[in-house]
RNA sequence: GGCGCGGUGCCCAAGUGGUUAAGGGAGCGGUUUGCAAAACCGUCAUGCGUGGGUUCGACUCCCACCCGCGCCUCCA
């Protein structure tokens, strides 16, 4: 099966083709940074490095942008209101988020574009556009005329006299359609501002994306990304620029991920019903809010509750215990002399074996439209058949998991290490002294040399109250796990 | 008001016009264990918002309705 990806300009899924074969050039809206990312920032961010990841890894050659804006009201506003430099401000919340994103597992872009070194760029297209009859200035400003590109609403699906009789679009004194947007706004006394030839300004949010995406792709690229949000205005308008500027059609492949969601409601900094990536990170490991991330396909929305959360967890626990039974199973580099270990390797086990089925499904799965809960289902039948004890599966599991994280992003790490710091995490969140859990340990250890079980018991009784539980391993050590 | 998306077991979440509706979590029973934990085995939706229709047959297609959400204004 081919890669099958839903392309909202058409609605459906059909089979990705990019431009030039084993190339894809992909662009997607990054964020405004005014303030700290949140978690919905962040479902974006990953679920667009799933799909570059998964893209390289079926051979691709990737060229990935992500852009930030960093000339907009909103930064103005707050670095007036702070009394600091707009682009000392945006640059500190660009370091937030590249800090937030790497964290949760996310590549870095191959360019990530600040809207403010492309002002020249933008120029160009504003007067290519106001060249080929669909831009107009107006007392410093310049708009784009909605109504002379006829492809107007064909990614959103609106239709320019639904949106006129919307009436919520109020009429600016210089527009001549109340439709029409900003290209360039006429500069006002506290802001940025560039020279153009329409008068000192800066531009209008749109026409950044249109201007970064043909520096760093070209007229025309594969697949255009963002948040289902961002369809309108902000993709039909980029549309309009781009197609109206160039002559020719923009993105073949338009992608857009769901809403993050709290209480069915969309996290947003308007709504004030947010959480961002740092609050979430205090509570939960960077691997597991990823986990947590990809759990429903990108298209749908995703609800945070602290279950889904503590659910990820649990699941991602269990993929990292079987990867630790592995390790110790087969004494780590030994898997390199195994048969199975080696066909795994080489893409080639045999067709009967179950773990080659785990790799055919899999990929199965994310050649359908990235469906990651489909993928984790396989993963699951793996965690099964390795548990199971089945010899094949326990040493095709190293590939399968290094598939995993490189597809996915996480289960990569060391189990022990991943273990060990969900263990470190959750002492600091309850406040349990380790110290005092070994005392028990030993306690109970005594106790049950001398056959005390009744005295062990209830030293087991006092650590389940504190939130341990304990695992005797037949060596005669004990496991414990803070839940 | 316009346009669009979704309603699947206790929770989360895939999926298909027709033999047994993935997977995770929780629960329950079992194997194992001194007892536990983990793991494994079994169990857990005669039903997939409601009411109609199309069909030999629909949860999957169509219509209506109810509910939730998104966009129409900055928003990943």
């Amino acid at each position: 099966m081919t890669l099958q990806l839903y392309n909202t300009l058409k609605r459906k899924k059909e089979e990705f083709k990019p431009i030039t074969p084993g190339q894809v050039k992909m662009y997607v809206c990054g964020v405004t940074v005014w303030d700290y990312c949140h978690l919905g920032h962040a479902r974006a961010a990953v679920t667009f490095d799933m799909v570059v990841r998964y893209l390289r890894y079926l051979g691709n050659k990737v060229t990935y942008v992500r852009n930030f804006t960093d000339v907009d009201d909103k930064i103005i506003n707050r670095a007036n209101k702070e009394k600091r430099d707009w682009k000392e401000l945006a640059q500190f919340y660009i370091d937030d988020y590249e800090k937030s994103m790497s964290l949760l597992g996310c590549e870095s872009p191959s360019d990530e574009p600040k809207a403010s070194e492309y002002i020249q760029n933008m120029q160009d297209m504003i007067a290519q556009l106001i060249d080929n009859g669909h831009a107009y200035a107006a007392s410093g400003d310049v708009f784009y005329a909605v109504r002379s590109f006829n492809g107007y609403g064909k990614l959103s699906g609106k239709k320019i006299d639904d949106l006129e009789s919307g009436a919520r679009v109020e009429v600016g004194e210089t527009k001549r359609d109340p439709l029409d947007f900003a290209l360039w706004k006429a500069a006002k006394p506290g802001e940025p501002a560039w020279k153009s030839p329409w008068g000192e300004g800066r531009p209008g949010w749109h026409i950044e994306c249109s201007c970064m995406a043909k520096a760093l792709l070209g007229d025309t690229f594969d697949i255009h990304g963002g948040g289902r949000d961002l369809i309108f205005p902000h993709h039909e308008n980029e549309i309009a620029q781009s197609e109206g500027a160039n002559g020719c059609e923009f993105a073949r492949y338009w992608m857009h991920n769901g809403t993050l969601d709290i209480d069915s409601e969309k996290m947003s900094k308007s709504l004030g019903n947010y959480f961002t990536v740092h609050d979430v990170l205090k509570n939960y490991d960077p691997e597991v809010v990823r986990y947590f991330l990809l759990s429903a396909n990108y298209r749908s929305p995703l609800n945070y509750t602290t279950q889904a959360l503590d659910d990820a967890k649990k699941a991602l626990d269990k993929i990292y215990e079987t990867s630790a039974r592995v390790k110790s199973n087969s004494a780590g580099p030994a898997a390199d002399g195994n048969p199975t270990f080696a066909a795994a390797q080489a893409g080639s086990l045999p067709s009967a074996s179950p773990a080659h089925m785990w790799f055919q499904k899999f990929t199965d799965a994310l050649n359908d439209d990235f469906n990651t809960p489909k993928a984790y289902a396989v993963i699951f039948d793996a965690v099964r058949d390795v548990n199971r004890g089945d010899a094949d599966a326990v040493a095709a599991w190293p590939r399968f998991i290094e598939v995993v994280s490189e597809t996915l992003g996480f289960a990569g790490s060391n189990a022990d290490a991943y273990i060990e710091r969900q263990t470190q995490l959750a002492t600091q969140k309850s406040g349990v002294d380790p110290a005092q859990i070994e005392q028990l340990l030993a306690d109970r250890k005594a106790a049950r040399a001398a056959k005390d079980f009744k005295k062990s018991d209830e030293i087991r009784d006092q650590l389940t109250a504190m939130g341990v539980t304990i695992k005797d391993r037949p060596d005669g050590t004990t496991e414990w796990k803070l839940s």
